[in-house]
DNA sequence: CCGCATCCGTTTCGATACTG
DNA sequence: CAGTATCGAAACGGATGCGG
């Protein structure tokens, strides 16, 4: 019988938060893990496809670990479909602050694809909205749309008095942003790439409001230097 | 001559800005190394010592790799000294609001520490901090100060209309909290343990408004659920 | 097919000993 | 004190196989 396998479990044995966290979130894979499931509930195969590099076997180890710890949870499905799938729990669901900080940080180390890089068209909302500008922004309304190999993605950046919200809902946006490129998005976003040269040079079409396009570096910002504002770093 | 070392670098070989921070965060010890530094520059030993656990030669191949990547310096102390020190670099002390939330996370998953688990006093304000409510909280002061064998620490805890704000200056605090006990602190924060029971059972003394003890646990707030507000998880 | 276990060569980790 | 060298143990990646 399929009795617990080991599901081995490192412990740092400190009593720290962010020791904690780590833990259980440190291993390799785990977080990429948790960012397919935020997109909806996947099955085994669909992640091993999202993931090329999974082993099974770690995959399958990881999966169990995240099911243990109640971050993600197995379900089946009716009878017809004649398989599971995994979706995140509630502390799992509670990850995606997490992962956004960790996006608008890890985009200032972003290079441009290789050949061999994978991608997936889910994760450019999660990319943009990981850089989305926290303050006020332009209030204007750019709908996204990716054209990729497995169908692509649709999203919509929304400026405000509050900040920037991406949704996957379209609704009256000023413009429309189309491409194949994700790149050219996010270069477009982080302010590497003039819109007027995006448009040119990259597979870049646009409609609309030309002028929501040119503003629409300004519905982002890259992580802040981040002032040490808690725990006053006395620097020599 | 001192050839480049190996430095193994892992990549998981997506086009995504998660993929990319967690390739660079993602083995052992680098975030609690960071964590570090984050409370002021350290000498591989001060370091060495806060991390039981690290061998050196891992520590070595951390701090070269972070090094390489700019988030951590490393400087020259004055000569009498006859040391050197690590320091973030800015693109590390970016990472504080990335800890913060890990923290946020983290904390539901804390376990009451151990015999064998290790403490350090600065970790208490970055706990803290990681769960100060974001919205509106109770214009209260309290001081905090933790007794430990390193020294200890002080901080400030203050609520106001932006939310609660971690300080190391104390001043003007409404109420004095004193203990050391960290598990105190962190249980009296998140609600796990009424303050007037802290003050019978535990090792905890008070002084000051006590109006402003009893709303202490109003100034934090754990990990929202995360309603997926920006990924739109299409639960079947 | 799908989920998962097993085997195996390689990489990474942890503990100890050693060097400038 | 600040690392380097070494070595056994554990984790990882890839392939293969088994039961539903």
């Amino acid at each position: 019988m399929g009795h617990t396998p080991p599901v081995p479990e490192f412990r740092y044995a400190q009593f720290c938060p962010l020791a904690r966290a780590t833990e259980i979130l440190g291993e390799r894979w785990t977080l990429l893990i948790v960012r397919e499931l935020l997109t909806g509930p996947k099955r085994f195969a669909d992640l091993r496809r999202a993931l090329p590099g999974v082993s099974s076997s770690v995959l399958t180890v990881r999966l169990a670990r995240l099911e243990e710890l109640d971050l993600v949870a197995q379900r089946a499905l009716r009878p017809p479909a004649a398989s599971t799938v995994y979706e995140l729990a509630e502390a799992g669901r509670a990850l995606l602050p997490v992962v956004l900080e960790l996006v608008r940080w890890g985009v200032r180390f972003l290079q441009p694809p290789g050949e061999r890089d994978h991608f997936e068209a889910d994760w450019l909302p999660l990319g943009l909205a990981g850089i989305a500008r926290r303050g006020p922004s332009p209030s204007i309304a750019v709908a996204v749309h990716l054209a990729a190999a497995d169908g692509g993605v649709s999203c919509q950046v929304r400026g405000g008095r509050r900040g920037t919200v991406v949704t996957r809902e379209i609704a009256r946006p000023d413009a429309t942003l189309e491409t194949d490129s994700p790149l050219a998005v996010m270069a477009l976003a982080t302010g590497m790439l003039a819109p007027a040269d995006a448009v040119r040079s990259g597979g870049l079409r646009v409609e609309g409001d030309l002028d929501a396009l040119t503003r629409f570096p300004e519905l982002f910002e890259l992580a802040p230097s981040g002032a040490g504002h808690v725990l006053g770093a006395d620097i020599d």
